[in-house]
Order: C-alpha cells, then sequence, then structure tokens
DNA sequence: GTCTATAATGAGATAGAC
DNA sequence: GTCTATCTCATTATAGAC
C-alpha cells in the first residue's frame, strides 16, 4: 500500500526552491543554496533532479496548474460587482505566490528552453479567460468598451500585472508587504477604470473593500 | 593638438556591447565575445575596463544622457497634436535604441549595483517630464484628467514602455521590426486614449501618421 | 596599446561508497 | 536515498612580453 507515501524530499526542494525563487530568482539561486535549504546534501539533490532546469520545469508545472485555476474558475454570481472583485483578488494572490515567474520569465526560458512553448500556453488561456470576464461584465452593464478596446486593456493588464513587481524594484528577502500588493491592484484598477460603467464603478470599490492578501 | 583624438578602441567596444547588449542582454554577453565583436584580444578590453561593471557604468551614461534630453526636450509646439505624438516617437526611438536598459535593468543593477540610485535617478526625471507633458496637454485641453489619474497613468505608461518588448518576447539577433515597435505604440496609446478629448485624439492620430522609427 | 598566456573562481554535474 | 569527493567547464580577471 501507500506506494506515493515516500520521504517528501523531492516536495521540500520544490517548496524551498520556489521560496528561494520568489525571493531572489531561481536563476540567481545556486543549487548548492537549494540543497542547503532544503536540509539535504547537493549529490542528493541530483538524485532528484538531474538538471537544474528539471527543477524550473516541475516548479512551472505548479504555476501553470494554478494559474490555469485562477484564469478559469467561473464568476460566482455574474452581474454582481464583488464578484470580479474576488476575481482579480484571484490573480493577485497568485501573482504573489509565483511571483518568479512573473518576473523572471526570461530568465527561466533561458535556464529552461522547454519552457518557452508551455509559457505561451499559459498565457494565452490566462488572457483569454480574462478577456471573457470583460466581456461578461460588459454584457452585465458594468463596462462599456468596444472589442479592440478590450483586446488593448487585455494586453495591458497582462503586461502591468506581470512586471509592476519588477518596476516597484521588490528586492531580496522582504516579506510581503501589503502595500506593495496595493499599488500593483491601484495600477491594474486605472487600466480598467476609464471604461466602467456608473454600476460598474462598485467592481473597483468592492476590490478595495476586500483590500489585502 | 587632439590629445582626444585616440584610437577610438574604447568607443568601438562600447558601441559593440551595446548591440550585444540590446539583442542579448550585457549579462548573457562573456567579455571573450565583447573582444571578437570589437575585433581585440580579451586582455586589451581589460586595458580599457578593468571590470565587466565598467562597461555597463559607461553604456549607462550614455543612455542617461540620451533619455535626460529625450525626456525633457521641450513641445515644439504647445497645443499642437503633432507636437505630442512627436515628443513620443522620441520615446520609441530611445527606448529601442536602448532596450538593453528596459529590458534588463534588473540584471544590469545587479551586474553594477552601482546603477542603482542612477537608474532611480533617471527613472524619477523621466517620469517627471512626462507627467509635466500631460499637464500640459490637459492645459491645452487635449486631455481631461485628474491629478490622480494622470500619476497612476503616468506610472502604467512607464511600466508598458519598459516592459512590452519582454513581453513580446523579442529574441536573439532579430532585426528590428516596425509591426513591433508599432505595437508597443499602439499599447501605449491605448492607456492614455482614454483621457483624450475630442480635440486630443489627433494626437493619435499625428502618431499613427508618422508611424515607425 | 595590444597581445599571449594563465590564474582564480564559482557553478553545474557525476561517481561511487554507505 | 543520502552522502563525500571530485570533475568539468565557462567566465572573469591578471601578469608580463612585445
Amino acid at each position: 500500500m501507500s506506494v506515493r507515501r515516500r520521504s517528501g524530499t523531492r516536495e521540500k526542494v520544490l517548496e524551498v526552491a520556489l521560496a528561494l525563487a520568489n525571493a531572489r530568482g531561481l536563476h540567481r539561486v545556486t543549487t548548492a543554496e537549494i540543497a542547503e535549504a532544503a536540509r539535504i546534501n547537493e549529490g542528493n539533490l541530483y538524485y532528484y533532479f538531474q538538471r537544474k532546469a528539471q527543477i524550473a520545469e516541475a516548479l512551472f508545472a505548479l504555476f501553470a496548474e494554478a494559474t490555469l485555476a485562477v484564469a478559469e474558475r467561473a464568476i460566482a454570481a455574474p452581474g454582481d460587482p464583488a464578484a470580479y472583485a474576488d476575481y482579480q483578488r484571484g490573480w493577485f494572490r497568485l501573482m504573489w505566490d509565483f511571483r518568479a515567474f512573473y518576473r523572471d520569465a526570461t530568465e527561466l526560458r533561458a535556464m529552461a528552453p522547454s519552457l518557452r512553448e508551455a509559457m505561451q500556453s499559459v498565457s494565452a488561456r490566462g488572457q483569454e479567460a480574462v478577456r471573457r470576464v470583460f466581456a461578461d461584465m460588459r454584457a452585465h452593464g458594468l463596462m462599456r468598451a468596444s472589442d479592440a478596446e478590450i483586446e488593448a486593456l487585455v494586453c495591458n493588464i497582462w503586461i502591468v500585472s506581470s512586471y509592476w513587481m519588477d518596476f516597484r524594484g521588490i528586492e531580496a528577502e522582504e516579506e510581503l508587504r501589503p502595500e506593495d500588493l496595493a499599488f500593483g491592484q491601484r495600477q491594474v484598477e486605472a487600466l480598467y477604470a476609464p471604461y466602467l460603467t456608473a454600476s460598474g464603478q462598485a467592481v473597483v470599490r468592492a476590490a478595495a473593500a476586500t483590500g489585502g492578501p
């Protein structure tokens, strides 16, 4: 029985690797550091991951699963502003939990070229999901925008969401600072705010109310 | 005479280093590659730059000068939409010429920590200049926006301007593709378009007319 | 100023004992 | 599965001849 109940070393490695990657970027973290943080020997690390790139790939698998779950979760109560604010909160939570994949995407691709296609796919599905949410808001009279405007908006939301942390220059082992997440949230809201109808304004108010992470 | 008219080797090094940095990022370019591209020996490279970081610093000095020239150039004809489109074109030209400093700012800081402060200073002055241009547009009836809206707008413009190339995943030795610059331009225009007055729309039309780089 | 070595480092990765 | 010991390799940097 319980063939899968093994040591858990592999999981521990991924856990500390993600923490280190989020703090400093996986490309700036050595295998020696990961092993030390996981409290195992470096040689043992290579028993589980024959290449450093395989760590990146395993972490990405977790990220992809989490992203699609957030992106494609149905809006709980279509037409209710609070539901869209909730949806947005899911994205910000994800962004923080896997900030390495937002901030260091280019370096991760360089480290594990196999991620290139996978990243594109996840990004495309994520953007498509956001596009549908805006169309949904429009259908419910919360937003007024042309298809072309929504298109450009989704792109800009993706860019600002992906890079606001880098822009803020978040560094090293700093802890989660609620003000920082709030900054990103405000910048993203500023992107779609001009397209909200009078009743749509409630989305931003609901987001502000549910505020922190 | 002409004490300054020396071999030009130093200038040649900076020239090829910038080209390589723009193509692949300075942190992914070795001193051996730079020397080879400059057609000098690696030892000779170290005669001019004792540390690789000094190359980054010298390039940044060029970038800073160019940035401030673009940012703080006066609007030729205040109130004329074409003049603002022209101003915007200056920024996109700069972005392309020094795209390494937009795309790889984090890695450049890691390579030459002394750049940290300098980058912040240039960024702050650049944003302040853009803020003033929007205030100017508003004063001339081309834009309608509150101070808070302009504040968030400037931030988002800075983020999208800085990272749209990374978002597009421009890679390796690819040549300048006009479509790519046009993409960035459209995304930036989409940011401020909602705040333009009827007469302000002409800014976007003028930018489209002057199109390419 | 420019070159030919060559040192010094640091990181990823492997072999094989336990 | 885990460890110790070691290898390989790329890259930055230096010494010193020309």
